[in-house]
DNA sequence: AACGATTGCGCAAACGATTGCGAAGCAGGT
DNA sequence: ACCTGCTTCGCAATCGTTTGCGCAATCGTT
């Protein structure tokens, strides 16, 4: 910069202001600042112009994998608008390692991020409230954490268990598999929460032997579903929690010979891409994973404009996607006799 | 950093180098400013190091689209190592938008990023230099470009392609379906060349008739497959450029009634998940997309510790991985008589 | 007791920008 | 001729660190 101040024959003061229009400079220096910048091909430092400013127009986005389909559409949510509001992203992947995410949360404040966003982390109330304290703007996705008033955005799971099994239901089933996942990670329990309110609504008692734990991934999807195929009373349909573990259901089914949905019928949730790939393509509960990023992001930025902004929570609505791979269940009776 | 200083009662210069152990400090004032810094919470502002050290302990890295399975592993891959080594990364999705690449490559260097990875980039060579004029380590993943000499890492893909077609030709088939890539492609270019010269070995004739063009996404495979299968003389394997279109491939011909991989085999490349969670799962080339995350991120570390290193090209093998979506082509026509 | 080494620390100048404050020049009004 | 008010620009402090240089005290030798 001080280069292009002396070869234009002016003070770094008004370089940075042409730089900035910050301050009305003559056409006569402007033009000469501007042709020094283009002969020396100056590129401002923004290193030095964020210590003065204290602004980095960057934020950080702390996620468990970015290579999972889920999160992979989330991160391109928030990475697409964050760089149409001229904001750069520091990935954190944490693969749910507690340390590793305070290890790259520090980072992050080290760096001076103007925001963090954290999708499915799990910190604490207390966590989160130390960098509340530190002022730093932040919002939570796809997790509640209790205890402590924090912006985030989360969807609907109740709802999406109950749109899920109550169009189970409505096919005629009433023996339903349900793969969840890890029991301390809300959205789990918030979907199992709506798969008995929709048992309730029809009457069907809660067997517990229907119930088989997951961990989010394909694998354990197939033996999950190893485990409910093999039971002597086994049920009609699987409701698996995500739509990897769906697959992985259908996987394992089709292994044994069943055809699917008329012998089985299977729903997963998220709606990734996979299960639309799946042959057939598998019936799930969408979340609008790409708009949760937006909105994440769009919640994140208004903090960081104006701090004293009240917290907000958005909570978005599912919706159930129908595909192939679920069927009456007095097709599949007919079927058998 | 001063707060500290004056609650330690020594000065700043001491508690950066308690701080960076850079010069023998006595345990008493060790103590006191460790005791000082731990009572104020304080984080050094990393801004502020990097301006006046010149380095940011951050790189950049351009990729077409992270939610994209290919991607997503070697970007887990870059993220992984360059986490160990202390390195943050900044993510810059392009969508294989070229102004999109040059506007975040302009935003990286501002940034004063230590170096750059450019992952399936489109720039041109005289971009490279200009990098490389500007002193900017970076290295290129897969993607080469000509007349240019740069840091690389690739894939054999002329071996990948060999290895697909000759394992149909293997397998008794003639007629060979191709659904390649964008031509302007480098990957897609050589996988052809692979393709075509294990039909010489072999003694085919390569069909122009056989070959369409997809753009590595599902729908294009889809697409793709429905006219190979409606040609009067239709293949009877097909070879996918990725997955992706193999799965898409795979589900016009189930939806087609054909039964795989009796009435047709199918092959794809890059052998991402959803190649595994396919029904039946789908033969494919493996590239290591981890281990080029791992390998093109050791190079650019590399280069920015010494830049004086020569240019190096990495150029990886690749690997067949066999499944269920192959078979002779012999028992195919057996069950079919 | 005197003297060079060694150890332990602080001063102040960077790094590359932004910005409050003030100075110079010029026009217009009285 | 003088004052007022713009406009246009530069000085220098500042953001929070790192680091070359130098000073003072201590130590070990002779």
């Amino acid at each position: 910069m001080r280069d292009v101040a002396e070869r234009a024959s002016v003070s770094v003061t008004t370089v940075s202001h042409v730089i900035n229009q910050s301050r009305p400079v003559s056409d006569e220096l402007r033009g000469r600042v501007l042709a020094a910048m283009e002969e020396l091909g100056y590129q401002p430092n923004t290193l030095a112009r964020s210590l003065r400013r204290g602004e980095t127009h960057t934020i950080g986005i702390i996620i468990p994998d970015s290579a999972n389909p889920f999160f992979a559409e989330v991160a391109r949510g928030i990475e697409n608008t964050s760089f149409e509001h001229g904001y750069s992203v520091i990935l954190c992947n944490t693969d749910n390692d507690l340390e590793r995410e305070s290890l790259y949360t520090d980072v992050l404040v080290k760096k001076q991020v103007d925001g963090i966003l954290f999708v499915a982390a799990g910190l604490s109330a207390e966590n989160i409230q130390a960098l509340q304290k530190r002022g730093i703007p932040l919002v939570i996705v796809d997790r509640q954490v209790s205890g402590v008033e924090v912006d985030s955005v989360l969807t609907d799971n109740v709802q999406g268990g109950l749109l899920a099994t109550r169009h189970l239901i409505d096919l005629g089933h009433n023996r339903i598999g349900c793969i969840v996942g890890p029991s301390d990670l809300t959205p789990s329990a918030a979907r199992i929460t709506g798969y008995q309110q929709a048992l309730n609504e029809a009457g069907i008692s809660y067997d517990e032997a229907l119930i088989v734990k997951g961990d989010f991934q394909y694998e354990s999807g197939f033996e999950a579903a190893n485990k409910l195929l093999s039971m002597d009373d086994s049920p009609t349909a699987i409701f698996a929690f995500n739509d990897l573990m769906a697959v992985g259901a259908l996987s394992n089914a089709l292994e044994r010979g069943l055809e699917i949905p008329t012998d089985l019928s299977v729903v997963g949730f998220d709606d990734v891409r996979p299960a639309l790939y799946a042959n057939p393509p598998i019936t799930t509960v969408r979340q609008p994973k790409y708009e949760i990023g937006v909105l994440a992001t769009q919640m994140l930025l208004e903090r960081m404009h104006d701090p004293t902004l009240p917290l907000r929570t958005h909570v978005l609505e599912t919706q159930l996607v129908i595909r192939h791979s679920t069927a009456l269940f007095e097709e599949q009776v007919k079927v058998i006799q």
